[in-house]
DNA sequence: CATGAATGAGATTTCATTCAT
DNA sequence: AATGAATGAAATCTCATTCAT
């Protein structure tokens, strides 16, 4: 199991690293292939429902890495205001890191698929409750009354989605430091 | 004149709301020509520099169409929390209205072309800096501080695009109430 | 009909420069109109005929281009094998004066389309006739035995024709230099 | 191995007719699938470098073809003039069989692609030295003098393949007859 | 006599998927 | 379980030609 682990996850990495880059659509299977030299045939193999497979997985992936960098920003915050700050640097730092390219992938999926693939459009929705219950969850555990928390949580989510786009079309970081500012000064 | 400027403007709508449905390598030629009952020798010989250039005229229109609608707003609008508030719900009624399909066509665009066409990348630029720009002086006007207002502007900017996603998921309209409802407390 | 006549000549002096460089499919219409300056429609209006009509005419221009240098080199050479060497001495000039990229233009004409063009296959014969019919009257004109002049005459178009492509593929003149050696030996 | 092999080969096998047939340019793709018999998609399979790369196939098979029959015609001729004699007779046989069609694949190669493709003009100017050298090699091993082998072999090379062209306009093999004599004059 | 916008046929190429081993 | 060769549908784009003025 472990071999045919690694190249399933190799194919899921190299995949979301596609599609936070470019998008669904502009991630070719082939390119797949070439980034994670994989074999062309462990592709199906792996993922027999074609290329929506591999999204909903990426989806997933994304899901988990989200909530476990999550509670690793709350274990280490005092504060709701603290708390939202860090979160936003992170993703900051991280788009930066891979100098303005590296998005969120569940955008694009969402987008481009839902109009065609239910599942896909479930596990956006699956991705994005999932992010702001848990932001919410540490905004309450910070003292932020409950239905607040989760207004403020879909404002923050949906701010650093959107952030995260005009960052790429800038080249910059600004938008999200904007955010996190006005963020903070909403919650402190 | 006449007839030519039609077929231009037929495919240019055609396909914002290709892209605004399904993005950019979704909408394909043939869905523009189906949509716009536009022959398909028209689309190249309007668009030479192929689906990029198309892309670049929907992002112009639809950076027009977003000022103006954003104009008319702010004439309606007596403070800027209620202007704030009127401009989420235009977008949410907007995208009600399309049965939750008709998102952003910057968005997909940005996402999708940015890494290989640099004039997309600027084009997308451009849109978020005029919506931002516009939002922030309608703000300023209303009695928001300056740069405070240039915050507020990209953190409502981004919620908005960032909650389309998330209500695209969803099919509700639910996302964007609870951006409306937290921009009209940090402006209030 | 002066101006009429620029713009005629402007497209046949144009196509035939791109079928020398590329050959006949290869050189569109587009680059016809581009590099003659000439407006797009005034092609159709003067080669009703089309692309075929066009390559038409430039295999009579160059048939009678040749015709006549033929007979200034004639009237300058002073023996059979001075005719012959001056011949090829022109050709090779001429073809690296173009960076060794104008080649016969009528060789491609006739590979290209003889299959389907039975006119300009014709013409293309009548071109070769008339190139060699000169060479064999100017070589018996100085002395050489009629049936023989017109056997020689064919081996030299012929080579000057094959060497050109040698010369093409090698961005030199080598060949045609080897060839002029050989037929003034052969001659002389 | 051997469906592949075979496959790959009447893709080549068939562009090559259809290259000698009616140039680079005029063979299209589809006339390759149709005429091999080959699926559309293996067309890109086995030659992802698209039209060039067979192109390219076809001058090294027919590099191929030419040296063998070359070393054949060699082993049965007694004289330098005896060699080119049959030389010449071989092609024009060939020639008259195809009913005055199938030409030489590299000329039209050359021509219309070596402004463009580097690769491709490389690949021509190999055919024509391989060409060369294996007639000088054969008819200095018939006693003709080095560096005088090399200029005939260039001139033969050179008129057999003009005189191809002037062939192909004329629908009969009467300019090739006359550079077979003519050649045999000169060497003998 | 002349023009340039407009058109659709056809070309190449990309690509997800299928299949034999 | 795993592979990579093979396939054809569909995409974009090029291009000669048509048409209205």
């Amino acid at each position: 199991m472990g071999r045919r682990t690694d190249t399933r996850d190799r194919i899921i990495q190299a995949s979301m690293r596609g599609m936070r880059e470019r998008g669904f659509g502009a991630t070719a299977i082939s390119d797949i292939v070439t980034a994670s030299g994989a074999p062309r045939g462990s592709v199906t193999f792996h993922f027999p429902g074609g290329k929506d497979e591999i999204a909903r997985e990426v989806v997933t992936l994304r899901t988990t890495q989200l909530l476990e960098r999550l509670d690793a920003t709350a274990a280490e915050s005092d504060s709701a205001a603290g708390f939202m700050t860090a979160c936003v640097d992170a993703i900051a730092a991280e788009f930066a890191d891979s100098q303005f390219t590296a998005g969120c992938p569940v955008v694009p999926v969402c987008i481009e698929r839902s109009a065609q693939s239910d599942q896909l459009r479930l596990a956006s929705m699956a991705f994005f409750k999932a992010w702001r219950g848990a932001v919410a969850h540490h905004l309450a555990a910070h003292g932020v009354d409950g239905p607040r928390a989760e207004r403020v949580a879909t404002l923050a989510v949906s701010a650093i989605e959107g952030a995260l786009v005009i960052c790429r079309s800038e080249r910059t970081v600004d938008a999200l430091v904007a955010v996190r500012e006005e963020l903070r000064l909403l919650i402190g």
